[in-house]
DNA sequence: CCGGTTTCTGTTAGCGTTAACATCACGGGA
DNA sequence: TCCCGTGATGTTAACGCTAACAGAAACCGG
């Protein structure tokens, strides 16, 4: 059928040809140039879809400088709090005619993200979100590649990186001073592991909210994140009997552990024991019971930390770096009581 | 300091300066020709580090047609099952040397999901996975860009691609014959929104084992995932009392919600109704009671994508389309008794 | 009806890489 | 000694697009 029996795909060279017009003129028909004569842009169009044409965006990148193409570098994206930041990440920059390149690292730490930023800057994306949480990870934004624009989320700042992040430590205080209104004399801690930004933050915020009130700071426990580390900090925390109260854990999912824990030892939340999550994962309105916790707005993250990018990007550097915040958010439900 | 102080990154064509040979030796030394002489290769490298030079992988991609980038469309992965399927996609992508462009639809439809492969398949990416789990979405690949290789992940078959994925209609089988085992007369079933292949799965093979037992099939709730509409689907259930001995829910999201709902309810859980969840999403140890459940091992289903995938890819196209399929696993934890 | 805009379209020259072919030096067998 | 194969390198021409400039056509007021 016609002249095209042959398997390459059309190039504007073949939409000009069909058209009785130059490359060129094809170019400023799908770039909306003004200066096309109506008749001669439904012309090219026709052609166009007659030729199934699609424009080729690499040879574009090439002479445009410009991908159009954003990289993201996170950790374990199998968990809420990444897989819904990155979720906010590419619809903000869908929203903005960008494409999304991901790299998701099984272990974090410096070499790694030097690597995928690596990766991502030789494939030619425009700019890098990082999400660092932890300090190693976050050190390696200090060798971006020179001029190439960047955000750290939930990441540290030092160097001259924009960060985006949830207000930690204002979380942290959110949770520790409603145990403390509700008349606990003080309030435990099961902190996330070490490295992690996330968790400094939330130790920092019950600390402080603890030694302001004057009350003794309690021993603290450590987990992992994971379910199984609440399990056993909760089983720890039984074994104390009355001394405990109150206890305010580092995220959602430890803190289901430690509910099963609790009611394995049958320990009454929250009769005997308050607990206050941090996250707001969809699951935990429907604990038992339902867990008060501090809700993350992670969308939010992701989509603030592609416009600081954006602005950056379509700036051509030289901006300022900024430190942005997103506020946390008490939820009460039931997995808390006056003492 | 010499010559190198204008912004502009460095091209091959620096670097062959620098080292004094010609740009195409230093394209060998980059893709590891073998004519080269040792010396030369080091002195390349040397004057490539010097310069701190990165190949450019879009001019690349021009050439030789290929971009070395897979492109992922998938739905809503926030979701445990998305998010660790699109993780395992990435990995497999990465250990096999491709970068990896995700599209995340917040409704998925045909025209939708069809926007999307013209993304990608614009931005010239080497083959497509799309995690189509609805029926709508999997239609989409009936036009797909001609000669573009693609995997279907969960979706459906009849055209011309390769589908991989769980085997619904076994786990569903698997978690009624538990059921009834256990000497229950009959399995409920809560199960996923109408439009969706994994739900139409399930059903069947709950139907299937009900109907092979010669046992009523009783009518059936349909929840949307959440927990909440387990929660809803939990208090009808609760309200018949003695009826209900067993219930297989479609997922664990809204096995939970279902728990919650009997919780309030003074229904016991597994004292007077056995229940089994779908998915076995890492809280579902940790519920109370521990959810006996059905594992996808969606990590798999990712990889072995990318193992089809890059087979059709690297033999230029012409394979036979294939249906691979990952077994689900039984999981039994507490939320089940012999009636 | 003429010079000077303004609008439209075409021509040419890259972007940075790899493919294909050309060249050159070297070594070994006839 | 000559010739030819082989290995190492260089030269040239794409890849498909946009930018920059050039030219033609249409328009306008004096």
């Amino acid at each position: 059928m016609g002249p095209n029996v042959d398997r390459r795909p059309p190039v504007m060279a073949d939409v000009a040809r069909l058209a009785g017009v130059s490359h060129q003129t094809v170019s400023r028909v799908l770039n909306d140039h003004p200066n096309v004569r109506a008749e001669t842009r439904t012309r090219v169009m026709r052609a166009i879809d007659q030729l199934g044409y699609r424009r080729n965006l690499v040879a574009r990148a090439l002479v445009t400088k410009h991908s159009r193409t954003l990289g993201v570098v996170s950790f374990d994206t199998t968990l809420y709090g990444p897989a819904s930041t990155v979720y906010g990440i590419e619809q903000a920059a869908r929203d903005a005619g960008y494409f999304v390149s991901i790299v998701s690292l099984r272990t974090i730490d410096r070499a790694g993200v030097n690597d995928a930023i690596g990766y991502l800057a030789e494939q030619g994306v425009d700019g890098i979100v990082v999400v660092a949480p932890q300090r190693s990870a976050a050190r390696a934004l200090d060798d971006l590649p020179a001029g190439m624009p960047a955000v750290a989320v939930e990441g540290w700042h030092q160097g001259d990186v924009s960060v985006v992040s949830v207000d930690q430590v204002e979380g942290a205080r959110l949770a520790t001073s409603h145990l403390l209104e509700l008349g606990h004399e003080t309030v435990w801690h099961i902190s996330g592991p070490a490295d992690w930004l996330e968790a400094e933050g939330r130790i920092d915020g019950w600390r402080a909210v603890l030694t302001a009130a004057g009350r003794p700071v309690p021993g603290m426990l450590t987990g992992d994140w994971s379910p199984r580390s609440g399990y056993r900090a909760g089983k720890e925390l039984a074994a104390m009997a009355g001394d405990v109260t109150a206890v305010f854990v580092a995220n959602d999912q430890m803190a289901l552990g430690l509910l099963r824990a609790f009611t394995e030892e049958g320990v009454k939340v929250p009769e005997q024991i308050s607990i206050v999550g941090f996250d707001d994962i969809p699951e935990s309105e429907f604990f038992s019971p339902p867990l008060t916790t501090i809700r993350q707005d992670f969308g939010a993250v992701g989509r603030r930390s592609i416009d600081v990018l954006l602005r950056q990007i379509e700036s051509g550097e030289g901006l300022p770096h900024e430190r942005l915040v997103v506020p946390p958010q008490f939820v009460l439900r039931g997995s808390t009581a006056a003492r």
